[in-house]
DNA sequence: CCAGCAACTTGACACGGTGTCAAGTCTATT
DNA sequence: AATAGACTTGACACCGTGTCAAGTTGCTGG
């Protein structure tokens, strides 16, 4: 077998179930090899550091899972309806990247690159925060005691990682009601009470 | 001079600095002792790993900062001032642990001290949050579609330091509109708009 | 058929940070 | 002058990441 992106992705596979597993975000190199079935330098050669391989992970699951599409839903709609579908789709794609998002964010504090890669990440989802935010602005339902950005910032921060991580892992919530409670909450926030219906 | 607690408030007070200097989270036990003007070892014989010695700051902190007393203002008041005058006092707390805390929590993962203590003081909080719910409910101005606990739940996720540290950090917000802004989203979420005023 | 290349293995090693250990120094107290 | 407590010095073990060099295996093209 000297097929490389067969034994690139038996890694990625087996560094997303160990990720997901017991050992979370404090699984090693080694403990991805042993699961891949491989050296701990077939590792390095085909990653060359760890914050590579687990941001090589996040695009793997990427297209695995057809973020694309998941996204592609909420950009159709409009006003109200915009915001909702975003929650669904951004709120129904966490669970999926969380593993390694909790891995990426673990390392960050020092290290750089796993930094710069999960800001992009974050910063990529801003856009839709904002789209969702203009969508309510042109439908005159966003709130006049808001301006269009710190209701974009506020948005972001709802639905940030750390914010389901909250909700869903320590307080126990399950993801409807996750995404019924960001819901509310956001239109809580942005809309004008006295112009929705 | 061999007095025993004038080295380690030195080492404390060193160790604070740092955590709010440039290395931040990254501080390791050597720049603490170096700053601090004593052996690495020296810091050693006053916290037995570099979790307790970032626990022990957090109750230096408070104890120097006077935590009780700030918290103490907001359970003094009833209804909305409660939600108010806790939002104050707990979002003022925050930039004050926030060094200290971000070490914390960027330990957490790989470590069970560090995870448990700073478990413990959210937990803590977590207090604060039921109370102002409570006085919310008292004052019949919780909003119908939320119960007790998961209005606890999402007060405890928005006044989160992660949230903090999102708009005021990443976004550039200053502390004023951070404090209006948790206010205004809390209310929005909580309290039910026709009983209020 | 075999030369050569690419993928992979094996085992050793450097580095950085935490935490430990043992022996020594300094100083205030009795 | 002896003792005890606080601190220093320097060495070392451990762990995980990342590197290096020398092998092995297996497919492929001349």
């Amino acid at each position: 077998m000297a097929d490389a992106s067969v034994t690139r992705t038996k890694i990625l596979n087996a560094c997303r179930a160990l990720l997901e597993g017991d050992a979370g975000a404090a699984t090693r190199m080694s403990d991805v090899a042993k699961a891949a079935g491989v050296s701990r330098q077939a590792v390095y050669l085909h990653f060359k550091t760890r914050a590579e391989l687990l941001i090589a992970l996040t695009r793997h699951i990427d297209s695995v899972e057809n973020v694309d599409d998941r996204l592609a839903a909420s950009r159709a709609a409009t006003g109200l309806d915009r915001l909702d579908a975003f929650i669904d789709a951004w709120g129904g794609y966490i669970p999926v990247i969380y593993p390694v998002g909790r891995a990426l964010m673990a390392m960050a504090p020092s290290d750089e690159a796993a930094r710069l890669a999960w800001e992009d990440r974050m910063t990529a989802m801003r856009a839709g925060c904002e789209a969702a935010v203009k969508a309510l602005e042109t439908a005159n339902l966003l709130s006049g005691s808001v301006d269009r950005t710190s209701a974009t910032d506020m948005l972001w921060t709802l639905l940030s990682v750390r914010n389901w991580e909250n909700l869903v892992q320590a307080c126990g919530w399950d993801q409807a009601q996750y995404i019924k409670g960001m819901k509310a909450l956001s239109r809580a926030y942005l809309c004008d009470k006295d112009r929705l219906q």
